[in-house]
DNA sequence: CGCTAAAAGCAAATAATTTGCGTTAATGGA
DNA sequence: TCCATTAACGCAAATTATTTGCTTTTAGCG
């Protein structure tokens, strides 16, 4: 029961999401999330709490829907000019974002939302800029594993420690970063969707 | 706020923490677990609600607390007489109790606590797992990875796609086992507490 | 511009949670 | 073994959250 786009996107509808996401970024700055309720989020929202019940249901979808909002990347990987660097800016960053109480926080909210479209999402989000990294690294002519590769070899540790209490110093990263990038076997440059010369 | 050892074990304590247990576990088997509430708990338990509200707080605690037991692992990793082999048979049986719909949502239950001690504790049952299975391997002489490889190489990996939305295949478990063994670096046998022939 | 129905508002009814206080019983020391 | 201490429980009243029936607003569409 998400507030997705299979609703009335125009007008006032879009205003009570929009006014609704924002009252919760608001108090989840503010105040301790265990204090965060639906009441409390819909008078600063300025709507009645039972358009929050019929949206979402529950506050735990409510959080899922605002943390896959923040957590939906906002900028291009770095270019550092080869493909070992880029992975490894990109996974630095990452891994600090995710890190962080925020981070750990939304990923909280996401995963623990009955519905888990929104962590299917999330990992679309993180596919998708291993995939600009790999794409960069082909039309340079450079190896590149495969997306599967990095999500197994790099991201999935760095997310199981997270989640399961261990945070992953920056040495592990690189550690895992160079391993999918030299004891995996890699993918040969190939053309993204036409040939590099055709 | 866990509902831990560092309460009174004894006498009507732990009868009160075993019924509410046995409540929860009951109502999961019956119903929706989004029907589930703290109030029809306590009556299946047959205490008072605001005896559970004292101890655990909130459901999601005492979900929490539930699934960590059910986690437990309840024998020891199989023993196939190779390490390969022992690797690969627990690894299987992991993924697909995990996998399922049960797995799934006491890992949910887990990780969506407020605590996360529970999520600790269950990173540290499936070390101690593995750790078991390297020690028989270094007692028969054989080489081994470090706990933490089989983490990052197997486990991770699993756990992410069932978090983040897909199922992990047998096939693809299987090749996370032969390369954590084959491709990153294996200790060497090594005596576990007391030399092999001493 | 008007129709239709989805979404929002409102308020009453229901259910969950918190809280104060008296009671029970686990623990530890005499 | 018995008593003192106090953690944990039970009960019930007060508070707060959630659900629900109904009305009003308004987006989407011919």
């Amino acid at each position: 029961m998400p507030a997705k786009e299979n609703l009335r996107p125009g007008g006032r509808s879009a205003r009570v999401q929009a006014s609704v996401h924002n009252a919760v970024r608001l108090l989840l700055k503010t105040m301790d999330r265990a204090d965060v309720t639906i009441p409390l989020i819909a008078a600063e929202a300025g709507v009645t709490p039972s358009t929050i019940y019929r949206r979402w249901g529950e506050l735990q979808e409510l959080l899922a829907d605002v943390a896959v909002e923040r957590l939906r990347p906002d900028m291009l990987p770095i270019d550092t000019g080869s493909a070992r660097g880029d992975l490894e800016v990109w996974t630095e960053q990452y891994c600090e974002e995710m890190s962080s109480g925020i981070g750990r926080d939304m990923m909280r909210d996401v995963l623990a939302a009955q519905d888990n479209a929104n962590a299917c999402k999330c990992d679309a989000f993180t596919r998708e800029q291993i995939a600009l990294i790999a794409e960069r690294a082909h039309a340079r002519g450079e190896a590149f594993p495969d997306i599967d590769a990095v999500m197994d070899g790099v991201v999935a540790p760095i997310i199981y420690r997270i989640l399961f209490g261990d945070q992953p110093s920056i040495e592990r990263v690189r550690d895992l970063v160079t391993n999918v990038l030299t004891a995996t076997p890699t993918r040969p440059p190939q053309p993204v969707s036409a040939p590099i010369s055709a």
